[in-house]
DNA sequence: TTGAAAGCGCTAACAT
DNA sequence: ATGTTAGCGCTTTCAA
């Protein structure tokens, strides 16, 4: 492997003026410059990347701690979409990427805050941590540059981008409610999730405003699993059969209410009537075709990696995106016959 | 940032005790290790590992380098598999994965090669390049070790994992023939992918041992594309309205298929029988449900990264690894009404 | 069992 | 415009 010090052998020179050369400083004689690339290209040299960060205390390599990036997440390719994004920008930026992942089900023998260290990556971009999970925390209060997706946690160090989730709940509820919907089920996620909190207040808020009672016994939590939702929707459905609508904090999870629907006879739009979230792939491929709250995960991705790279320049001017989602109206809500 | 120089001078020795104790060398008083230790832990110490690389001349990274990580590759989430395979089995070897990605419109100002010469990494695994790629032939000549997903080339550096696809072609065309198919399209991929050839084999091989003729017109390109693959399938199918089977090399390209059937008003699977190849997630969604070839290419991603590290070690037994696939009968294939 | 010293490939003062 | 020197944090001879 050709060096430096190989370049400056043959080009006759110091080890300096290849290295300034090399990294186009100006300082250095055209004829020499030119010499040097020469042989550069010659010994087909690739500059070392490991020795350059170490001397200069930078790597160019963010980190991507994702979790969830296991076989059955094809489904809900939200990972998938984030990294996409976070490559897309990336990649015409100088960074390279690195992935960690995480599972919630195996502990992972080193804190997150190492990962980064060990690696010694400029920043990092964490999606689908918990917010329970206590290696997020040592990461935040580190002094690790990082950007979290759909997790509102700021500081000098911390941004995070996120779409507005409680308006996209509201928009859903509100769109059932001038349906004619009164009695509205929600099957959110799990208590872990910033989302769930702010969409079940975009559910909560939706009521209020058109006066509607909101039945604390038809929230449940589905824990954004397409079988546990079914598992809930099922009991849910035949407790309480007077529900007319269900709002679900995913798409996934609508999906396992439309199969408890299925189940228990009950029809799609005409005696039930569901709005997901996300819009996923799936959401307008399903019969009936899903009425859901579409964000553009992509984009989220794209962001986040956009406003690591500026917080690392130190021109980030907000540490906080919020992107806008949008009602996205199928065939899974019709109007209420009962009125 | 600690370094191994503060645990020395705090444990009151020298750094190569220090390097020695932390990576568990036996040569090391136990009485001195526990201090090291203790001390390591106390001022939280990371071991830099651009450091040890660089000494090391072996940076533990493997780079994947996958073409297609876009916006639009959602639906046909291959390379998303390929990425959770890679990920599983490297998340449980002390391997750190970094991604490389390239686009077929944009040209990478740097080959391949360098980009794996720069970031030292110890070998690559490369998914969704072209055959006629020249960055691909300059990995392949290079000493990197790297593994090819479906690119059948192999040397002492290079190994590959792929699907049987004359086969599974073969039994997808098979199928066909014997609920009585005669007059049989093909909608391949574009030529520079080895399994649109191996697909191309399986689909003539099929043909011959029934004795059944092959009508070149009847197969077209549909350049792994759903768009193009429609556009080719509405000339196809009016030009030649005695086709009633199509095979096709990709589902994305059934999908197209089926779209194009249906402005053409022609029913599926009545008039005419569709199959497809991969079983992406939609296939089994779409209304027909795809008959198709499905592989596993969650495990391909899996076994190229097991592949790699056994190379990496020099205990790969074969640098070849060839995975099942399997005819998976939906909704999209029925008797030939015409015989 | 431990330490001193050299060096991995590079950059960055500080001369000249 | 170019070279000398030191040093990034680590591992690894070699000696003690």
């Amino acid at each position: 492997m050709t060096t430096i010090k190989d370049i400056a052998k043959v080009a006759g020179v110091s080890v300096t003026t290849v290295s300034r050369a090399l990294n186009g400083y100006s300082d250095v004689n055209e004829k020499t410059r030119q010499k040097i690339m020469a042989v550069a290209k010659e010994l087909k040299y690739s500059p070392n990347t490991l020795a350059r960060s170490l001397v200069m205390n930078k790597s160019n390599t963010i980190g991507l701690l994702v979790s969830g990036l296991t076989r059955s997440s094809a489904k809900d390719n939200f990972t998938f979409k984030i990294l996409s994004g976070v490559n897309e920008y990336l990649s015409n930026s100088g960074y390279d990427l690195v992935l960690f992942s995480t599972t919630s089900t195996k502990q992972r023998e080193k804190t997150y805050t190492e990962l980064c260290r060990e690696r010694r990556v400029d920043g990092v971009i964490m999606q689908g941590i918990k917010t329970d999970d206590p290696y997020l925390i040592e990461v935040v209060d580190s002094d690790i540059p990082c950007v979290l997706i759909d997790i509102p946690i700021e500081s000098d160090t911390v941004g995070y981008v996120t779409t507005d989730n409680i308006s996209g709940a509201k928009k859903a509820v509100q769109h059932l409610l001038e349906l004619g919907h009164k009695k509205i089920a929600m099957v959110n996620g799990h208590e872990f999730a910033f989302v769930s909190k702010r969409r079940l207040e975009g559910f909560m808020e939706a009521h209020h405003e058109m006066n509607v009672p909101v039945n604390p016994s038809w929230i449940v939590s589905g824990a954004f699993d397409e079988d546990e939702a079914e598992r809930q929707a099922l009991k849910l459905l035949t407790d309480f059969p007077e529900i007319t609508a269900v709002f679900c904090a995913s798409d996934l999870m609508a999906l396992g209410v439309i199969k408890a629907a299925k189940k228990l006879k009950i029809d799609i739009p005409t005696q039930l009537s569901i709005v997901g979230y996300d819009d996923i792939l799936l959401a307008s491929y399903v019969s009936p075709a899903l009425t859901t709250v579409a964000q553009d995960i992509y984009q989220m991705g794209y962001k986040s990696a956009e406003l690591l790279v500026q917080m690392l320049q130190g021109d980030a001017v907000s540490h906080i995106i919020t992107l806008e989602n949008e009602l996205k109206m199928r065939e899974s809500t019709a109007k209420n016959h009962d009125c």
